[in-house]
RNA sequence: CGGGAUGUGGCUCAGCCCGGUAGAGCACUGCGUUCGGGACGCAGGGGUCGGAGGUUCAAAUCCUCUCAUCCCGACCA
């Protein structure tokens, strides 16, 4: 491509939009531009980029046996409501009713679509195992799209389902899809980590999260210093150190109310009392499906509130506004404690080996002190309630944990037979009994991916993409446009590298030295070839790697070290 | 949905408190100079100041409503 053709409107100044670094940096790269919130144009460059990860994503689909489909983005509501989700998706859902005011929806996801054209298919289990894919555009309803590609609402996913005549071949068609993303990522050139995750609002009942480490990620995982165990930590625990419960003494003064005006947080509470926060219990109310509740955990803990859901068996859970707990309940947020409530108590597993702690007295302003699990308050749900902590002993082997943030890029699912279920997706076996299909299905968000690889590769000067993304593999800068010579050489070069299957783009715009230079570097450019009035002299082509800044010469008359070069860059990512 | 903020040429922002002629830088057009790390000079084009209503002789500026966007929390590829 000829940059003096290309629609490539680089920018000086970021726009105020953005916040992370990969956002701005494919604003300013000219790769995407908002609509709105969450809405984004994807431009040449931009474009370049998402289509070489879709192709390292169909490459890897179609060796791991997967066949690509494309399903429709418009959806009938009567699916979403056979399958029940038309009411339990919530507001993410964008509803649309047509001119007969019928309704539907614009496609999140596609368990309900491919479970319904599977189940007017597939028979026997003669036609199974199956798996099948698409790279299409989903739209969810996010309360706050933010992070340009990194949370849109509408956005690219690779989706794929997986059939099965039983779990132990649902499991082997996982495992397929385990690796396929292993080597989709890595083939992308990112640093990433498959870690054990929530299942959410998809179901099923196991998943892993393919994660791709970096600062600004969204999502934390915990992982094991010593072993494999890798976690989100919605979902990762620690391992339980069962310390024997320190009874209090018989003669124990009774809990006393202590006045703590303005002591609404732990640090608050511990100062004022001059003791550590893993002295003190945090209390704070849920509310879900099945009505209140009262959670406690150690004061230096947070709630896990997957791990609070699960507990509960609840459908939804949130945290009401204080001023709901007080007009339904009576009680002051702030001051909250497990004495004397009449709402069902969750208690953390710690909590009961706390000993002597300080908690609040459901009065405002007041704390009670020398309180004791077992005498004072006691619940029959004693349970894992807490986030892992860095420095928490791996579940698995006991060493620590450490806590990394990261962006979740593709996230696998063993559904089990929950939507063949729902949809009656069944097929004869070889006895001739009808069964449930066994289903998985696996996502991939494709401009999310992207993104992670610009957060993950970036400097100074812009972005530095892994070769196997990068829209283009070579920059050829010509920094003489008037010497014959040089020209003549640029274009020479430009026609080779193109005949070769190399994507490059010419710099041959009127424009100075430095404004070519910058715009290489900003778009990413994993190798710049740069060919001036004083290198032609020389015989000496310039070649520059985007990673490490490091210089080259190559000869002009011998092109060979030339794709040396680059089938090394190439091998290198 | 709660909390905070912002809407002024394509982009980044000043002007608003204290009402009176709409500004700068970048980008864009033309001409000239320049030419190995985002050049310079001269001359230009481009703005219903998010929208609606109100107060006022007079509103970008004050008031009310509304829309949009962004940031902090709970959901997700």
């Amino acid at each position: 491509m000829r940059f003096s053709r290309m629609h490539l409107p680089t920018l000086k100044e970021v726009p105020s939009e953005a916040e992370v670094i990969s956002h701005r940096l494919m604003l300013r790269a000219g790769m995407i531009r908002r609509l709105a919130a969450g809405i984004y144009s994807y431009l040449p460059l931009g474009l370049l980029a998402l289509r070489n990860v879709e192709e390292i994503i169909r490459q890897e689909m179609n060796r791991a046996g997967a066949q690509e489909v494309l399903l429709p983005a418009v959806q009938p509501a009567e699916l979403w409501q056979e399958s029940g989700r038309w009411d339990f998706y919530g507001k993410e859902l964008l509803r649309i009713r047509d001119r007969h005011q019928r309704d539907y929806c614009f496609g999140p996801t596609h368990e309900e679509v491919i479970t319904d054209l599977i189940r007017h298919e597939v028979r026997s289990y003669r036609q199974l195992p199956l798996n099948l894919y698409q790279v299409q555009t989903k739209f969810r309803d996010e309360i706050r799209p933010r992070f340009g590609l990194m949370r849109g609402r509408e956005f690219i996913m690779k989706d794929a389902y997986s059939f099965d005549i039983d779990d132990a071949a649902a499991g082997l068609s996982y495992q397929a899809m385990r690796d396929a993303y292993t080597r989709i990522f890595s083939r992308c050139g990112l640093n990433f980590r498959a870690v054990e995750a929530d299942s959410g609002a998809i179901g099923g009942s196991f998943s892993h999260e393919f994660v791709v480490l970096a600062d600004s990620g969204e999502d934390a995982v915990a992982s094991c210093q010593s072993c494999e165990y890798a976690a989100n930590v919605e979902k990762a625990e620690s391992r339980f150190i069962a310390v024997k419960a320190t009874s209090p003494d018989p003669d124990a003064a009774p809990p006393l109310e202590v006045a703590t005006p303005d002591c609404e947080s732990i640090e608050a509470v511990a100062a004022f009392f001059g003791v550590a926060p893993d002295k003190t219990v945090k209390s704070m109310i849920f509310e879900s499906d099945l009505g209140f509740c009262m959670v406690v955990v150690p004061g230096d803990c947070e709630v896990n509130e997957i791990k609070v859901k699960a507990a509960l068996g609840a459908e939804w859970l949130e945290i009401p506004a204080s001023a709901r707990v007080a007009d339904e309940l009576g009680l002051p947020v702030g001051y909250l404690g497990p004495l004397n409530v009449t709402i069902p108590l969750l208690i953390d597993r710690q909590v009961p080996q706390l000993g002597e702690i300080i908690c609040g007295a459901n009065r405002a302003g007041f704390h009670l002190k020398g309180v004791f699990w077992g005498r004072d308050f006691s619940s029959r749900q004693i349970v894992d309630l807490v986030q892992v902590k860095a420095g928490d002993p791996c579940p698995r082997c006991g060493s620590l944990l450490q806590i990394d943030r990261g962006i979740e890029v593709g996230h696998i699912f063993k559904l089990g037979t929950k939507y063949s279920e729902k949809l009656n997706a069944t097929f004869l076996d070889q006895e001739g009994k009808e069964r449930l299909l066994v289903m998985g299905c696996y996502g991939i968000g494709v401009g999310r991916t992207v993104a992670a690889a610009i957060e993950q590769n970036y400097d100074e000067n812009g972005i530095c993409f892994p070769y196997a993304i990068a829209p283009f593999k070579v920059a050829l800068l010509n920094l003489d446009l008037k010497s014959e010579e040089v020209t003549a050489y640029c274009e020479s070069l430009y026609q080779e590298l193109q005949s070769r299957g190399i994507s490059v783009i010419y710099d041959d715009r009127n424009e100075r030295p430095g404004v070519k230079f910058k715009d290489a570097d900003l778009i990413g450019v994993p190798l710049r070839l740069t060919l001036g009035r004083k290198g032609y002299k020389r015989g000496v082509l310039e070649a520059r790697r985007r990673k490490g800044s490091i210089n080259e010469e190559l000869p002009l008359d011998d092109r060979a070290p030339l794709w040396s070069l680059l089938a090394e860059l190439a091998a290198d990512d």
